[in-house]
DNA sequence: CATCAGTGAGACAAGTATGTCTCACATGCG
DNA sequence: CGCATGTGAGACATACTTGTCTCACTGATG
């Protein structure tokens, strides 16, 4: 079959780059297309035949992530049992995919005036739709918005997975750290006869 | 006297510069040396009689940085009353200058090997030393590891600056919703008389 | 064996930011 | 007024990245 052959002499297949390339920019967001190349394990010049240019691999990675974070939201169907069960499954399922989620968070931070990706708004309303759940449900307070919330859960996010990187956290507490400061804050629980002052 | 002579004639003071760098590279944090020179209302000639080179003026800003976190460390008296207490003084310090450190917090990533200024590490061992304070006197708690806390914060404040320049959140309610997510989390508390499953 | 698609290596031009320099202008001082 | 200092504007060389191109090599196909 033509196909087959066509697969075969593609030695380089496109996901294999972008995971490769995903890996790198989230140490080294600055990476060159040719450390990208490298990193993957392919000349630039093969690079640059799969992806038109650094934005098309930017944008390749961005769809990447959007991908990877709406599987994640399906897989940790945010809209089944308590909301803060939810946000448990949702960020182990997100877990993996930390690091490119942090490189495409702070690029963005970059593009100052163009509108984002509207893959990201459906995710962001997704999540958004999450915490109001809990909120509707009087599992979470109503007095932070959905939308800090939600920008909350990313920047967390982002922190762990960096702090994770520079070795200053353990990667397995992960989504214990995230998912405990999110949901209980630092302030220890009050004992059933404890004091009362506020 | 021959040093207020001096003082007339540096129309561009340093200090002005900076600010308006941090201003600037807060929202584009790519921004030119040209740009910067620009923002300051100077020409790029002069800004690099001030700052030897780009290096130089991310490094001032860095000094910037540091001398302002210390500062507000020192306004919020993170060792005194209650540590819920002195986080919400010490977020409140910090907030005016959230901008420049999420700028500070992201350019950090991108020096992969080098050794970060000790200044932040004396800035962490303080915001640190703080958690590790209100856990030894049981107001917070202790599951969660104090250098994790301390990067949650960092991750948070640069969430809140990003979002309330994007106009995502009130810009008033930025102590708020960092200091309430961050202590309480976003469970909400537990009425008394509630019912108990987890 | 002959062919051809895909790759790697490298040359090349173009764009951009940086750092340095010169020169003219303005302002305060003696 | 004459002088010195600090500044703005711009030219200039340099370095780095990008994007495009050519050419030789490899391996699978017919």
């Amino acid at each position: 079959m033509s196909h087959m052959r066509y697969r075969r002499l593609m030695a380089v297949d496109r996901d294999h780059v972008l995971r490769s390339a995903a890996a790198l920019l989230t140490r080294k967001s600055t990476a060159t297309m040719d450390e990208v190349a490298k990193a993957a394990g392919i000349s630039r010049a093969t690079l640059h035949r799969q992806f038109a240019g650094r934005d098309a691999l930017v944008r390749a990675l961005e769809a990447l992530g959007i991908a990877e974070c709406e599987t994640a939201l399906a897989a940790a169907r945010t809209d089944e049992g308590p909301a803060t069960d939810a946000v448990r499954r949702l960020v182990a399922e997100i877990e993996p995919h930390a690091g490119l989620l942090a490189f495409l968070y702070s690029e963005n931070q970059l593009f100052e005036g163009e509108e984002q990706n509207e893959g990201w708004a459906r995710i962001d309303e997704s999540v958004a739709a999450l915490f109001r759940r809990g909120q509707s449900s009087g599992e979470f307070r109503i007095d932070l918005t959905p939308a800090w919330l939600t920008e909350a859960l990313y920047g967390l996010l982002a922190s762990a997975a960096w702090a994770v990187a520079e070795g200053r956290v353990a990667p397995k507490d992960f989504t214990h750290m995230i998912v405990e400061l999110l949901l209980g804050g630092v302030r220890r629980p009050e004992e059933p006869a404890a004091r009362k002052e506020s």
